[in-house]
RNA sequence: GGUGACGUGGCCGAGGGGUUAGGCAGAGGCCUGCAAAGCCUCCUACGGCGGUUCGAAUCCGCCCGUCACCUCCA
């Protein structure tokens, strides 16, 4: 499936959208930072996360190879409370704490929160990286670089650790436009206490010595543990080379982590070539028009949305969230409401009811039972207007993941679809069934693409409300046969109340579970 | 103080010098025992002030407002 589109991103180096051009051409080998596997990730987290995605799906679609990596720290990083307190804690530390006797040690919490997070990839439909590497596991070629730039004079010991000497590194600033190391000290917070033998306020750690930290690893330098940028300049480099076509990550990642990745990658590399070609930056969304946070009760993690409401979450389909996250183009700030969470669960629906009647159409087509078509082959050309309809959709993401204006083309698709409803022919379903096939890889709105891989789905049959709903379905059937609406009324709204609509039609009644975000 | 982004109708959100985004909500209609679902129709906005232009929501300038980052929050 080649094409002659390119895929146009916004980069923030150059301040433009421009075509990506991957180093070899027809593959595009890129890293997304990942998080920190320290608590359940929030809807801000996969609105970034799924930007890597939507990378990936893309390129795939316009034919490319695809090399993805996305790393997880499951290394404890610093806050800024230990720089006050250096016998403090980091984050994962923390977070151990916080957890009391639950986990016996901060590797049985990294792994808890690692699969979680895998969990709510999946669930959010999000293709599986080609490699997830973990920091914890690449901490040994993390020191062989810091060594390397203590040779090439772009880092130096102190008592506390090793630091990158910003001062070596000329095009330090270049991406975040931070380049006066006087206009950084003076936005530098009265209460950070640093260490008082950097020789430039700008230097960061690439390594700490911390003999008492609970993770800890023998370097030239003693016991201690890896700064938190250099992990993912070294896993970049391992597994897609020294330079890469595209880095992504969070709007607050461009400073200082993808700055310094940028200034520790390329005086390792030393070529003057650009450690990554392009960098994406997903801004963070609000909740309800407010920043997202705890003390504001609209911090939401994803399993707080999606999690069955029997089991305390909101009972929300991961695909809907998915479909919220995609309303609003990564670049742009992106307002998170309960009204869009509902009316994407809707579209979902509307998606899922396609499918339906294109998988009865394919049946009947198999039973022989296909509908002729009426005069003179009215649905002839369904494939070309779906056709025409993927492309559109294909042309919104390739301009710098225009999710919205592909959602919107791609819904086209979905109302010719139902407009067609049960006339749909076998021969028309099967355009139909590509259709939805090359839409689901793009946006990955249809079916989730893990299911049967795990993900417990919540099947209407297995439900035991389901039988009281044919109990009180085949009670109402009866009476409204018998010409005794008031009664079949009255179930109705007993069924209304249960959360269950009611849908008759000349096939018969069929009901489902309303949407209730 | 420095750096970067953004301001579109009742709401969410595209587009981007002259011509419909789309969805939700709302109104009307078809269908239905009545509904629901589905289908059809309607609902014309671009923060403010200047400037460029035959013409600006779109380009330029200034202002106002919102958001983010400035040593480890996506």
């Amino acid at each position: 499936m080649s094409s002659d589109r390119t895929l146009c991103l916004y980069n923030t180096l150059s301040h433009d959208v421009e075509p990506v051009e991957p180093i070899e051409p027809g593959h595009l080998r890129f890293y997304s930072c990942g998080p920190t596997v320290y608590t359940y990730a929030h809807i801000g987290n996969f609105r970034s996360f799924l930007t890597a995605d939507l990378i990936a799906r893309t390129a795939a679609a316009i034919g490319w190879d695809t090399t993805f990596v996305s790393n997880i720290t499951d290394v404890g990083h610093l806050t800024q409370d230990d720089l006050v307190d250096p016998s403090g804690e980091d984050k994962m530390t923390a977070a151990l704490e916080r957890e009391g006797t639950r986990f016996a040690n901060i590797y049985d919490l990294a792994r808890f929160y690692t699969a979680a997070f895998l969990d709510d990839w999946r669930a959010l439909n999000l293709r599986m990286p080609d490699v997830q590497p973990r920091a914890t596991e690449h901490v040994t070629p993390q020191i062989k670089a810091v060594e390397q730039l203590v040779e090439k004079g772009h880092a130096y010991e102190t008592d506390q650790g090793v630091y990158f000497a910003v001062e070596s590194f000329p095009d330090y600033g270049k991406l975040s436009g931070n380049r006066s190391a006087e206009d950084l000290e003076a936005g530098v917070r009265e209460e950070l206490i640093d260490d008082p033998d950097k020789r430039d306020p700008r230097d960061f750690a690439l390594w700490k010595k911390d003999p008492d930290h609970l993770m800890q690893w023998h370097s030239p330098w003693g016991w201690g543990f890896p700064g938190w940028h250099i992990e993912c300049s070294v896993m970049s480099a391992e597994y897609l080379g020294d330079h890469i076509d595209l880095h992504a990550g969070g709007e607050d990642l461009i400073f200082p982590h993808h700055e310094c990745e940028i200034a520790q990658a390329e005086s390792l590399s030393d070529d003057g070539e650009p450690f990554a070609r392009t960098w994406v930056h997903t801004r963070f969304l609000q909740v309800e028009g407010e920043k997202m946070s705890k003390s504001k009760g609209n911090f939401f993690t994803v399993r707080d949305l999606i999690e069955p409401e029997a089991e305390g979450g909101r009972g929300v389909d991961p695909l809907a969230l998915r479909y919220t996250l995609l309303s609003g183009q990564y670049r742009k700030p992106f307002n998170f409401t309960k009204k869009t969470l509902k009316d994407s669960a809707r579209m979902i629906r509307r998606y899922q009811d396609a499918a339906a009647l294109v998988e009865d159409a394919l049946e009947r087509g198999a039973a022989g039972d296909d509908h002729a078509p009426q005069g003179d082959d009215p649905q002839g050309a369904l494939g070309d207007r779906l056709r025409d309809i993927y492309a559109r959709t294909l042309d919104a993401m390739c301009d710098d993941l225009n999710t919205p204006q592909a959602l919107a083309v791609a819904h086209e698709g979905v109302k010719l679809l139902h407009g067609m409803g049960g006339d749909l022919t076998a021969a028309s379903a099967q355009s139909a069934q590509r259709w939805l096939e090359q839409t689901n890889a793009l946006l990955g709105i249809v079916w989730n693409e893990h299911d049967g891989e795990a993900a417990p789905t919540d099947d209407a049959a297995d439900d035991p409300l389901a039988e009281k709903v044919e109990a009180l379905l085949d009670e109402r059937a009866q009476a409204r046969a018998d010409g005794n609406y008031d009664r079949a009324d009255a179930i109705r709204d007993e069924l209304d109340a249960m959360g269950i609509e009611v849908m008759d039609s000349s096939d018969g009644t069929t009901w489902r579970k309303k949407i209730d975000v």
